[in-house]
This record gives C-alpha cells, structure tokens and sequence, in this order.
DNA sequence: CAGCCTTCCGGACTGCGCTCAGAAATGACT
DNA sequence: AGTCATTTCTGAGCGCAGTCCGGAAGGCTG
C-alpha cells in the first residue's frame, strides 16, 4: 500500500555517463527509448530555463510543457508534480559545484572554513537564487516522495558524511571520541547550517540583500564553535 | 510596495483574556464587534474540529466556510490562507503545553532534561497528530507571512531564549563563557532538536509507529553531547 | 425614521496543478 | 503489408485555494 516497488520511471536525471554499459549493443535503443530521453532532455532545459528566468511560483506548468513541445498531461509522466522539476534542476545546479566544494574542503585552511566549503554550493545557490533555493529546501524536506527528491536527500546525506569525515580528521590524535560522537557533532553542524540558511533565505521580509561574505563569515565562526565544543575547548583554527 | 503596515486584521487568536480593558466602558462593543469575535470563534472551533478528526489536506476551505457557517469567500478576510488557519489552531494546542513544558524545564533533573522539557509540547504533537505537525512546521518556516505565523515565530524565539537560559544556569560558576557563546549554543541545540523531529515526521516513509520513549531518550543524548560540547568536556549530568 | 457612509459578507468566478479515458505510436509476429 | 498487444501521449476536465465586486448591514448625524 505504501509504495512504488522498483518501478520508478528510471533515469530520468541527466545521466553520469556510465563508463561502459553492460554488454548489449552499444546502440540498441530503439526509437522510443530514444524519444524517451530527448522529451526528457527538452523538459529538463525548459524547466531550467523557466525557473531561472521566471522564478519557481511564476511559472506555470503549462508553460513548461509548451516550451517542451508536450502535452500538458506529458509532463506528469516524467516528473510527479511542479516541485520535482525544481528539485530535478537544482540537484543537477548543485552538483555541479559540489565537486569544487570538495576540492576546497580538502585544502581549506581550518577544519571550520573546510566544512564551510562543503555547503558553499548551497550558499551560492541561496543568494544567486534566493526563491528557488527555498522552494528546493521546503520541498526536499516536505515534498511528497519521487525520484529527484530521493536523489538529493542522497546528496544531503553524502554532505554529512563529508563533514563527519573533516571533523574526524580534527578529532584524530587530539583524543579519542567515538564515532557515535564525531557524527552526533557532524550532524549538529549541518543541521546549524541549515537551518541557518532557511531563516536567511526568509529574512527578506526583514533585510534584503545579504552580503555574501558577511554569510560566510557567519557560518565559520558558527563552525568553529560547534568544533572547539567538540574538541573539547582549545581553538580549532588548525584543521587537519 | 513589501508589506503589511500596522493594518493586520488584529485580534484573530483566542485572547488571554487582558486583565482589564483600558479604561473605555467595559462592554462598549458594538454589534458588529461581537458578531467578528463570534465569527472568529465558530471559525477556531470549525477548524480546529475539522483538522482533528480529517487531517490538513483532507479538508478543504469549503468545509471550514461551512461548519462555520459562513461564506466561502468570507473565511479568507479572517486568515491569510488555509495554511494559516492550521497554524492558528496549533499555536494554541502548543500554548496550553508550553507551560507545563516551562514547569517541568524548573525541576528537569539534568540540563538536558530541562531543554527537552521545553520542547515537549513539539513533541507531543508530533507525535499524536504527524500530518498536521508536519504541515505546522513546514509553514512556519517556509509559509506566506501572515498574523498567526508572526506569532509562531515569536514562540519559537521565546523557546530558543529559554533554551539559552538553562545553559546559562549550567555555565554559571563553571567558566565563563560569552552571552554570545551561550547563544550560539543555544541555537545550535534548538537547531538540531528541531531538525530531528522534522526528520523524524518524514520517516514515516521508512518506518511507521515511533517509539516516544526512545524518541525523548534520543533527544535527551543529543542535547547532553551538545551541554558537554559548550562546558569544555565533562559530565552536563547536574543541571542546575 | 431617513439618509449616508463605511465596513463586512458571500458566492460566482478564476487560475493552476494534476488526472484520466481515449487516441496514437511503436514494435513483434505472421 | 496487416494484425495485435503494449507503451506513450494528450488535452478536456476536475477539485480546490483564493479573488472580486455587487449588495447587505451596521453605525452616525439630524
């Protein structure tokens, strides 16, 4: 009653290009599977493209399916509803940049600006494209099940781990705290960041136009606390 | 161009009774003002009643409108939305809790037992009624702004001072930290204590039926890793 | 009571997300 | 090519939140 077994409409997202397929032909797909994936293609730049232009509540599904070139009934066979085609392009937007937060992370200075540079993504996005970016952000974590939601609850889990493993990093040969510990803290971390990116992204009703490096600033000290809580006392400006 | 000036439709919540009017005669009001007041009750009580028994998203404006016993269009001069007609039910559900939760946080055994005491009403709710909890917290944080959500808000920043407040009975006497220290901390366990239970509402796509025991025990380790955290290492066990 | 202004009410209406029953396309098999 | 089963598409239609404007009802003054 629950559930939707193992028959999600599959791909779906921009695929990672799979080194290699399993055996079969290397182009054995037949017209339909071909069409499949170029509406997908086409839904996928039309949604991008609305949404940025427009912005999330300002566009309207029906002209997505027309930028598309599909029925407006179509469209609901590739995406649950509206918010999974946000969800669908921001995850792409997102881990576009998640590769360079983890390069930054591994070379950042303190572990603090390390965890930082974990989520910098994210904070782009909410300052680039402060509606979107909430509307992502509610829906990821109220929006009804599907593929694309499933995918960046992934990516938020794979981001906790990251922070878990640069505090390790800080925790090791200082003293030892158990696992238990380092990912209680991790998570303590991001669910402060997080959080604190929500209530930024809502405090246009109070102040507009935030200064990105007074954010970040921000999120450092925040990090740093939350660090040298867990060490024990003691600074914890160096990382690794 | 933003906003609402001082022109909110006023009144809207179940008044704690002032104790005494200011001066003008004690019953001076008119016909029309009685007929609001109890236009404004039968719709609390519709509400109320009616997201109770069905859940959020099974009733709909028309039914409320009805049980009421007023126009369709009438319901939206009294509440901005739907939305905001469940916060307004549940800030007074939460109300009612808050002070036993401010009781129990004076004799809490532990600190972090008094900080889980604050929340407990949160809990509550979470747990005998996830749907419209969820929909609750989904709105304050991420709904249209609105009289009831305001006062939502104001509650959760009264929570999070209270929180402040049992660190700062830890703290005193220990070392001294920085007001800004003891805020941040503050924040932090707020932050993650409400996150958990965000998290813990959607799990119901995981696994159904949670555990309030082990739920409040779960609470209770986070909140003395964080007390632990801000102290400097060493046992949060003796709160107060 | 009579007139007038203001405030409030209500239900037809709008717009949008999403569905569903039927049409069309595709590919496998004669 | 012709038939058929299956997958995919489609757009008219539905339900519901929220709007709008014509009209009713309260409160004031004389």
């Amino acid at each position: 009653m629950t559930t939707r077994s193992a028959t999600q409409p599959a791909g779906a997202l921009p695929q990672e290009s799979p080194p290699d397929a399993p055996a079969a032909a290397a182009e054995p797909l037949g017209r339909r599977e071909r069409k499949k994936q170029d509406t997908q293609r086409r839904i996928f730049e039309a949604a991008e493209d609305l949404f940025t232009r427009k912005g999330y509540a300002a566009v309207t599904t029906q002209e997505i399916a027309e930028a598309a070139d599909i029925g407006a009934g179509t469209l609901f066979r590739y995406a649950q509803n509206k918010a999974e085609l946000l969800i669908m392009v921001m995850n792409e937007r997102l881990r576009l940049g998640a590769r360079h937060g983890l390069v930054a992370a591994q070379d950042g200075a303190s572990a603090a600006e390390a965890v930082v540079a974990l989520v910098e993504p994210l904070v782009q996005a909410a300052i680039s494209q402060r509606e979107n970016t909430t509307v992502y952000q509610r829906e990821v974590l109220f929006g009804a099940e599907g593929p694309h939601r499933a995918q960046a609850l992934t990516r938020i889990r794979d981001l906790e781990d990251a922070v878990a493993t640069v505090l390790r990093r800080c925790v090791d040969g200082r003293r030892d705290r158990t696992d238990d510990e380092v990912e209680r803290a991790a998570t303590a971390v991001f669910s402060v960041l997080y959080l604190k990116l929500v209530r930024l992204e809502l405090r246009d009703e109070y102040a507009n136009g935030v200064q990105p490096q007074a954010l970040f600033q921000e999120l450092r000290l925040d990090v740093d606390h939350l660090i040298r809580g867990l060490l024990g006392t003691g600074t914890a400006s160096t990382g690794r």
